[in-house]
This record gives structure tokens, sequence and C-alpha cells, in this order.
DNA sequence: GCAAAATTTGAAACATTATAACATTTGCAG
DNA sequence: CTGCAAATGTTATAATGTTTCAAATTTTGC
């Protein structure tokens, strides 16, 4: 490599997050799908690290705004972002982080940091053919890819416990 | 493809289930590694199935043994069959399956069937190849890879419903 | 063999993650 | 404005997983 990736230095990450939601605002209204203030809101704070955020962190944080939600209203805004690709649950997580490539069709790899729970989301296109193949060669019809691994960053690798 | 691949065929399953059984008494005495009666039981009763099976479901047919288990009982068990390379969890259901690579140190790929649920346990060197690479790309130190596809096996894709 | 230490199991309570079911409100089309 | 569909509110509950401490069992050092 030759730069960090986003996730691993330091960068305003405020913009981050107004770049997602404008990208959002603009997927929604192409797909004719309702960005409504709770499901804004939600993308936003999913949006506000790099670390994935449970679905009842992100209930704690309405909590906080005054909204007074219910676990329903979280995860339905939850399957809201994932079916228009706004966000992505990590399984080995239980935890849903903004997806970086948001529109453009893709299937996501995600390097988790076990140290500072970061996560950089790659495609990573000769993955997905080797995938695809080693799938086929058991004529395997192949849907959906979950495709998550854990380890240590490149921060992490010299300095330990970054946040 | 030549042949269907084991879970996607008729065979004799109580010889699946009798070899992982040799296959894991085998292991654990090498590793010096007690395989005690519970978590015989527990690696034989997830081996019943092509299917992952749950922490819960396994928990009940423990009860219908006479065992009465509690939870931590169960999740101990398959906790130390992970450690020892002789189930692997699943971790987009949830769901426990046997290792059929025991002992050989290898990196799962699973193809999950979202009709009949059975499960299939792949080496695929080249996916793994890609895969250290793109992370190494990024600087990223891959500890553990979580690779599930879900997806119609050969024998949904034709005839549906297969239990 | 035997006592001390370590591992394993039992048991109860609890924590976390997710969904079901039904009522209410909101946005939109005619 | 009216009626329908989509979205949200609300309550309860299901499913999955962990903490903690006590009791039993196995191993180890002598």
């Amino acid at each position: 490599m030759s730069a960090r990736a986003i996730p691993y230095r330091p960068h305003n990450h405020d913009a981050c997050v107004s770049q997602a939601l404008t990208d959002a605002r603009a997927i929604c209204q192409r797909q004719n799908a309702r960005l409504t203030p709770i499901r804004e809101r939600v993308l936003e704070l999913i949006w506000q690290s790099h670390k994935p955020l449970g679905a009842y962190d992100v209930l704690g944080e309405l909590s906080t705004d005054g909204h007074n939600a219910a676990p329903p209203t979280v995860y339905r805004a939850l399957d809201f972002l994932q079916q228009h690709g706004l966000v992505h649950r990590i399984a080995s997580l239980n935890a849903f982080i903004g997806c970086t490539h948001a529109g453009e069709n893709h299937t996501g790899m995600f390097l988790i940091c076990r140290a500072c729970g970061n996560v950089l989301e790659l495609t990573a296109p000769s993955v997905s053919t080797e995938v695809r193949k080693a799938a086929s060669e058991e004529g395997f019809r192949a849907e959906n890819t979950t495709l998550e691994i854990a380890g240590l960053c490149p921060r992490c690798q010299s300095e330990p416990d970054h946040e």
C-alpha cells in the first residue's frame, strides 16, 4: 500500500459523514425511496465513526436526542438502509457500519481491527472472482457473500490501543 | 464439478458421524485435550446433519437425553470444540457445524443453501491467497477469516424444498 | 496413595440482540 | 378531502449469549 486507508489515519470525519448523507439522499431519490428523518438520523449515527455500531447503541443515541424509540424502530431503519446499500451488517460483530461504496454494486470485504475496532471496507474483485469460481465448481449458485477478516490494522500493529 | 459433494447427495450419514467422532478422539489425544462425555455428545449432535445447529437446539437435544444442561454447558462445549478445530461457528446463522477438515489447518469457506439449509465446507486455497493479498495491500494483518456464501445448492436449484 | 491445584461441570441469574403483533400516524394519489 | 399504502409507535416476547459462584472431578507433585 502507498497511503493508509481512511479509517487508519486522522481525517476530518465530519466530512465523511456529510458526504455519506449527501450520497444517501441522492441514491434514495434515484430509487424513489424515502430517506425519512429517522432513517437519516440512524445513518448519521452509524457514520459517526469507522467502528461498527450495535443496534442498541443506535437506540441509545436516539434516546439522547429526545427521540424515544423502541428496538423495532431502529431495526426497521437499519433494514431499510441495508436494503438500499447504505449500511452493512457485520455478522461476526452483530453490528452495523456505513457503506463506503454506496451505489456502486459491490461485494464488501471487511477488515476488522480487533484492537481499535475500526473497519475498512474493500472491494476486491479478485477475491470475488475466486469465490464465485469456487462456488460454481460445486454447482452452487452464490447469492450473497459474507467476508469478514479480523486482525490488526496498520496502526495497531505498531502502537497498541488506538481508540 | 464431477460428482456432487457429500451434503448434496444421499449417503450413509451415520458413517459421517462415527468417522467424525473417531477423528475427534484422535485429535484430542494428540493435543492432550479432554474430549469429555458432554463434549463428545455435543459434537455428535452437531454432526447429526449437514445443517448447522443452534446452541439452543443442542441444548434441547441434551435435555431429551436426560442431561439437564444449562446454556453455559453447551456454550462451553462448543467453545472447546471450536478451539480444537472440531466445529465451526457460522456467524451469519448463529449456528454451529461439524468441521469436515478437522486437524488439517485450513481456512473454511462455507456454502450455505438457503433452501435446504445444508452447508458444505470447502478449502479454497486460491480464495485464501487472494484474501491475504487484499488484506496485506492495506497493511492489515489478517488473523481470522469469516467467509460464508449463501445461495442455492445443486439439488435445490432443480428440485425445491429438500429437507 | 494422598493432598493440593487445576480443570470441568452445575446452577441461577442476567445481558444482549432481534422479532411479532397490532395500533396509530403520516404522506400521497385520485 | 378521502382512502390507501407506507412508516412509525408501543408492548410484549423470543432467541442468543454471558457472568458469577459453587460443587464435582481429574490431574499433578510429592
